[in-house]
DNA sequence: TCACTCATGTAATTGGTTACATGATTAG
DNA sequence: CTAATCATGTAACCAATTACATGAGTGA
């Protein structure tokens, strides 16, 4: 894709994994040129300017690879985990289930520290605070119920694994 | 509190909030403290050497409450949310419901959103795609049951107020 | 006494945004 | 023809982290 084209895609995707700009985008491309991460090729078209499509190398994949299966830690956030799945298999189709489980792993240890907190909370504790572990467990309870549904499809590895590789504008 | 009690706070809120570096924390009491936001007391300890406790001052409390009263735009994050939800009714009491109707309001739009894009999506659309957004559902859905059963709690803002501002160490 | 936590800070560096700059194409 | 979008970049600035630096108290 171009510089532009990514713009797009990651604005389009704003909700899951924000949206870099321009200032950043275009300078970290050199970047990864530079090193030799990603190839650029230039498309000319009739009457219109050529556009600059940058692709990925046999160096780029491979590093690639080592962050896709580099376990992520907890503190990583959680929109790293969303960017991890929707490319997991892109080049490393193998990983996919991996990554959710891996996933499910920290969610649940976290959902363990939650409850923990609760248990030792008397009625001193700050309401508000308490509020918002409530919170917490809320949003771990739904996360976990969506991985476990979503690991037990059973069809869903084979699916997933024929994708085109195209992200859709959506 | 001192600069190293609210880093401790801060420290175990981190799942929710994050946790901001010394670098950024001490320099950034100190901007407080020039722009009178905050005062400073040494307080004297035997056989310790003195603690740095700041509090809020008079202007502080003013530019606190038109944070918190100002209508929080879709693109603040998940952690601000929270933020805000626990320090909500520290200085201004009744801010607590309409800020949860507030959120309430705004992951109920991003629902749609994310909705008119499944009904958009054909067998075409990448599958991770699909996963992600399917994803964003999960947590949308829930995160709204719990604020609707955080509103539906009659006694909570009364029981909430009383509240005596101390944050206890989770 | 040795490591760890308490406690406070500064300096170098990084990683980002905003604003600036440019220019072609397209839709109303 | 004019505004919006396509398309690419640089420079100034900002906010943050990491690393550095220091020193006192505490528990093994």
């Amino acid at each position: 894709m171009s510089g532009y084209d990514i713009k797009r895609v990651l604005k389009n995707l704003n909700w899951l994994v924000g949206d870099p700009s321009f200032g950043s985008l275009y300078p970290a491309l050199h970047t990864l040129l530079k090193d030799d991460l990603v190839k650029l090729d230039i498309h000319p078209r009739q009457d219109k300017p050529p556009r600059k499509i940058y692709s990925i190398t046999e160096a780029g994949r491979q590093v690639f690879n080592e962050w896709i299966d580099q376990p992520a830690n907890s503190s990583v956030p959680l929109k790293a985990f969303v960017m991890r799945l929707i490319l997991a298999d892109h080049f490393s189709p193998a990983s996919l289930v991996a990554h959710l489980q891996q996933r499910r792993a920290q969610v649940a240890a976290h959902q363990v520290t939650l409850e923990q907190i609760v248990w030792a909370a008397d009625e001193k504790t700050d309401l508000k605070l308490r509020l918002a572990i409530d919170y917490g467990l809320a949003l771990a309870a739904s996360e976990l119920a969506w991985l476990d549904s979503t690991l037990n499809q059973k069809p869903l590895p084979a699916e997933v694994i024929q994708g085109d590789g195209v992200v859709p504008t959506i």
